[in-house]
DNA sequence: TAAGTGATCTCT
DNA sequence: GAGATCACTTAA
């Protein structure tokens, strides 16, 4: 194995969400289909943090749904959001605390519901742990992210979960590889 | 800017 | 069982 690409383990997200959220950036987020690996920088993160953040679907308690959140650090969690979009969440915390990392950006691809179909994420990844038997995990590869090239801004589509958490600032992105977005209309 | 899409949750 | 909701994308 290269010793500069080191694979994230359990211990790395059994930590404080949004810490788990900043790390993630400038890491490489690795699918392996058959014979084929791809690769991608993560350049854009969201945290959800626990049953409080009215944001999480945590928030309204343990259903089937949200039993995934619930589970071991290190799982990956997958919906379908608008009937055409498969989401790609990896659960961080301890056991029995909902919060999860939901990946948005990767470098060369916008927008979560993209990355899922490029990387042909779906639900038979949901509840598995992000691990080379899932055919999907987390490596370092060395690349150093300083602080100031960090962005954090208030999580996108939130609204509903009202002024107090759609404001929090739980979005991690990249400067540098910002997307060309049209102006950011935050109200 | 509008609308499509289907799983999930909440009420009867 | 029925209806509302939703963490997005694409095409005009």
């Amino acid at each position: 194995m290269d010793n500069k690409r080191k694979k994230l383990t359990a211990r790395f997200f059994n930590r404080r969400v949004t810490t788990v959220a900043r790390d993630l950036l400038g890491k490489y987020l690795v699918r392996k289909i058959g014979d084929k690996e791809m690769a991608f920088k993560i350049t854009e993160v969201e945290s959800y943090d626990g049953e409080k953040d009215l944001a999480c679907h945590a928030s309204k308690g343990r259903t089937m749904r949200t039993e995934v959140m619930y589970g071991e650090a290190g799982t990956i969690y997958v919906y379908l959001i608008y009937g055409m979009y498969y989401m790609l969440n990896i659960v961080t915390g301890p056991k029995d605390y909902p919060a999860a990392v939901l990946v948005r950006g990767l470098e060369g691809i916008n927008g979560p519901g993209r990355l899922t179909k490029t990387l042909a994420i779906n639900r038979k990844l949901n509840g598995l742990p992000l691990a080379f038997t899932a055919g999907l995990w987390i490596e370092d590869r060395g690349e150093v992210v300083s602080k100031k090239d960090i962005e954090k801004t208030a999580r996108i589509g939130v609204e509903y979960a009202g002024p107090i958490w759609s404001q929090k600032l739980y979005r991690f992105m990249l400067k540098d590889s910002r997307p060309n977005k049209k102006t950011a209309k935050i109200k």
